[in-house]
DNA sequence: GCGTCCTGTCGAACCGCTTCGACGAAGCGG
DNA sequence: CCGCTTCGTCGAAGCGGTTCGACAGGACGC
């Protein structure tokens, strides 16, 4: 393994001129450059990182916050991951994900304070999240994917749930639907003070109110049969309902798998609408769904982006920024069929 | 922030004492030991994980290189990942997920090269893998998740496919099934040298063979619209089937819509086993799939011990491990019932 | 009572790179 | 031709640890 002073001895330079042939720190004549960049390549010469991370104090290293729970990883936060690194390489960092579970918020703390990471970026924002605190206490420089509760002195990213939720409705309302139903995440992550569970939530009870229309919102668990079981909830409270809005990709194939065993057809007898969800998802139901596709990867590319430019730029503003999703139909939406040639069978 | 010294000159010992109090290099006495604990409890001293790695050449991090392809993470990729981090996290290292696409050799390269990871887990090894090459030649201790071609000097964990598909079948033989169709990823998967899809077709081949059936074997491509395609092949080759193998997770979705949209039911007519799935994915479907469930977490962990091992013992000794999926039983899968009984309508 | 072996601690030499101050050599206006 | 920048380069001092050799002092064998 060549280091630095091989270099120089062997371009005949010093040190510190390899050193800034390599940072452009200092300006160096061509024909020195040139001597020191044909020692390094002759030598295969590779900058030991751990080095220079100590005298530079910055490691070039960004950390990617995700928790994983066994529920996996979505497509759309895999678009996510793969926007952020893409965008974190093009900057000249590296992107590493470290995956934090519930518990360790010391193992955390301890990473932050390690100075192993210039800077960090966190997925899956709770309105009040503890790993902020300890981040912002390590004096970490931090950009969120969603948000807490108190965005003041934070940058973040997000989907623009309000605008998602709006567009969603606005369509099914146009395809002459009335009775909508909105199937969120469940009881207990809405408690849990889950910003996408909270938002969507609101901007449903706005927007269907915006058109007189009265929001009904059931919550679902996160499985097949959260997803049957609060489809027949909604049908109990609504017998009436034509159309069904779900912010819960995972309870959505129990919805659709509930509605065949009704009898009913998607999107004849019952339209349904997915959202933030990512094509590959929506294309594995039958029929393909209607979904607002999330930006995932314009948000890891936003959000590794604004994170490196207040690490390299004198800026020091925060960035705070909201992504809708995109409406894209598919077949699982169509102007509802008068209820009454059902007949009988609800 | 404080440092050694800092922490060294209120204990009021040396610098190096304090190192070896830290890592247990060198026999110190209770009193001094507990005179420096002391003190680094009451500055808040973290070590910096940068000088550390210099001076001892040791990052203390594990590299878990893992292609991120469009498709996302199934719940069994990341069982696989949290087994791994957890088990990093009690060996006292760090986990780093590093997104690897395909193009960045040069990027996988300048990661090993830079000595910031002391050692690598490689998922999704192809039959024949560059990376293989460029990490074991430069140098990195290496654990594969998956199996190259030739293993001869390589250590690693993997699926006993030939196990997992000979107690799939198995299962469907002994239920009555004498038509089973294997329903594996597309043949440019095939093509291309991906292992797991290889492995299963020859023990697909050798169990069906030992049971005296014939093997039927149907590429499909990862998609729903693939497992339909995938089903009206195997339909058109073999009308009397009764089974259906299916190693390719996401095209079974596929599968189930056709299978009902001919009006056949699951697992009445047919019978479904899903390979290589995790049960949160085999709870989706409707029925729940019968599945070969498998031990992600458990190879996430006995690869990073290994690898542990390798690095902290003296141990030089290759580490070769297999891991069956385990069989579990739900709704997909039934005795056949005679194809007599079903009429005319194929 | 003396050489020997541990034990526990210290000082100093790195690990490989960045960065700051210094300085000779041009370049330049007057 | 002189003093003053500007340019290009060098040497050395860190960055914050690890680790090796040395050594004082007590235990121990004989």
């Amino acid at each position: 393994m060549a280091t630095m002073h091989d270099v120089a001895r062997l371009a005949q330079v010093s040190v510190s001129t390899v050193s800034y042939v390599l940072t452009g720190a200092r300006p160096i004549s061509q024909a020195t450059r040139d001597r020191v960049l044909a020692a390094m390549a002759e030598l295969d010469y590779q900058p030991n990182a751990m080095a220079r991370g100590l005298a530079s104090r910055r490691s070039r290293i960004l950390g990617l916050l995700m928790p994983m729970d066994e529920r996996g990883l979505g497509a759309t936060e895999t678009a996510f991951v793969t926007g952020a690194a893409s965008a974190a390489s093009a900057a000249g960092y590296h992107l590493v994900l470290s995956p934090v579970g519930g518990g360790d918020l010391d193992d955390l703390r301890r990473l932050a304070t390690q100075r192993m990471l210039d800077g960090v970026v966190l997925m899956e924002v709770q309105l009040a999240d503890e790993r902020v605190t300890v981040l912002q206490e390590a004096g970490v420089p931090l950009v969120l994917i969603g948000r807490t509760g108190d965005t003041s002195a934070l940058s973040y990213v997000d989907i623009d749930f309000d605008q998602t939720v709006r567009e969603a409705v606005a369509h099914l309302v146009g395809l002459g639907h009335r009775r909508i139903v909105y199937v969120n995440h469940s009881a207990a992550t809405l408690a849990s003070g889950y910003g996408p569970a909270l938002r969507t939530r609101d901007a449903f009870v706005a927007a269907m109110t915006g058109h007189g229309l009265d929001p009904l919102m059931i919550t679902a668990e996160d499985s097949a049969a959260g997803g049957r079981a609060a489809l027949a909830d909604a049908f109990a409270q609504a017998p009436e309902l034509t159309a069904v809005l779900a912010m819960n990709e995972t309870a959505i194939f129990g919805i659709l798998g509930e509605l065949t065993g009704r009898g009913l057809s998607v999107p004849d007898d019952v339209s349904v609408v997915s959202m933030v969800t990512s094509p590959q998802v929506a294309e594995l139901a039958t029929p393909a769904l209607t979904a607002m596709t999330s930006p995932g990867s314009a948000l890891g590319r936003i959000a590794i982006e604004a994170l490196v430019r207040h690490l390299d730029g004198a800026g020091n503003r925060l960035h705070q920024q909201l992504l809708p999703c995109s409406l894209e139909v598919r077949g699982s939406t169509a102007a509802p069929r008068s209820r009454q040639l059902m007949g009988a069978d609800q």
